[in-house]
DNA sequence: CCAAAAGTGTTCTCCATACACCCATGC
DNA sequence: GCATGGGTGTATGGAGAACACTTTTGG
């Protein structure tokens, strides 16, 4: 291939995908735009990539600059780059998804004042730029990937219920499971622990308190073992 | 996110792993370097992406300037954007994989004469930038995908024998398969037509030749099926 | 004592797996 | 007639799906 550093290039961004769980709803995480193009809309958080930091870092940098978020679970998605999807000239974009707590990981208003809010993914506000297809395209990703891999408990705090687990799962996936059955399923797989604890302040019977074993499942996958949830 | 035409841009390049099927090995097509760095090393496919293309015609582009093909099945895989990938300076790349059936689709040498070759995918030569990466990736993805979608076909010519199927999945799943048990579960997962034809010139009974309905898989998809194969 | 969610077993059906022999064809 | 792959059926075990009641706790 030759090689011309005098050719114009395309502007290369990231964008991220911020999921979260509030109460029963899953959320995405937007940003309100300040000037145009698209003033007043919402759109992913995201920005340009630097010439000395990976994309990886150009996406952790976004999400700490633009909703003070550190140390998510980040995941590459897809690269959009149709020639018209930004009107001021072309703009690559890689596009992230990421998966917080919003327990553990309140949000902190960007640096710049702009608005960060969580809204429900199954009925966002209209979106800047393409960023309602990069939407629709990482909520498909994670329907996808959370029956075949533990990323599902990056959503919730790191002791959680079965039936929390459980709620997660239905929300994602749409449709209701079987209580017996999926605490059969799930605890079979090997990789979640008791913890001591239980439930507090709730006016019910307490349940038992879960934790994801990290280790547990890496010795798993490393075994072989292939795990499908649902 | 502020926007910032003069600000320095990294370079944007496409590159493609381009499998394909030659008797039972799985093999990759590569293209030998005449220039440095790594020249007389093989590379991938690609090239620059450029200001009035998508990315996806980037990549379509790349395969028929570098080795004649067309109309293949492409995806796009994964951007690969290290600081340091390139010695010259910040290159970012968005690689992508193909498949194609090199019966349907012989290689026609590239239009400036460089030398392009198919390779093992298991035992490569040594490849120039991070390209062994680029190739483990997409072997990974075609491994993980060959088994929920019916993509493999696409290494296939357009009629098959079951045990052409058979071999074509045992080659990527690098394990065997029991005769008897594929054949029902790919018969029975009803995208498959019977042809009236059956092999020729073959030493032993002639095996009857198989298509793939692109139509009727479609329309399972719709209803909500979701195969596994294997 | 009442409301609310936690927790728990069994049955049935279906699908993946294992397995071996006869058939058609070319030479 | 022999070598080569083509083509076929059955039995078994395990996993997913369906299904309802008792227990614990707070108020």
């Amino acid at each position: 291939m030759p090689y011309r550093y005098d050719y114009p290039r395309p502007a290369l961004t990231v964008d991220c995908v911020v999921f979260g769980l509030d109460d029963k709803d899953l959320k995405v995480l937007l940003i309100e735009r300040t000037s145009d193009p698209f003033a007043g809309r919402w759109a992913l958080p995201g920005g340009f990539v630097e010439m000395d930091e990976s994309l990886d870092a150009a996406a952790r940098r976004e999400l700490r600059e633009e909703a003070g978020l550190e140390e998510v679970f980040l995941e590459q998605l897809y690269t959009f780059g149709a020639v018209d999807r930004d009107p001021r000239g072309r703009v690559v974009t890689v596009a992230y998804y990421a998966l917080v707590n919003t327990v553990e990981h309140p949000l902190r208003a960007a640096s710049d004042a702009r608005a960060a809010a969580w809204f429900p993914v199954l009925s966002p506000p209209a979106l800047a730029f393409d960023h309602a297809e990069i939407l629709r395209v990482a909520h498909q990703r994670l329907r996808g990937k959370v029956s075949y891999q533990p990323i599902g408990f990056e959503l919730l705090p790191e002791r959680f219920t079965l039936s929390q687990l459980q709620q997660l799962y239905e929300t994602i996936l749409e449709r209701r499971l079987d209580k017996r059955n999926f605490r059969r399923k799930v605890l079979s797989l090997g990789f979640l622990e008791e913890t001591a604890h239980t439930q507090r302040d709730v006016s019910h019977r307490a349940a038992r308190l879960y934790r994801f074993n990290e280790a547990k499942y890496r010795r798993l996958v490393e075994k072989g073992f292939l795990f499908e949830l649902i």
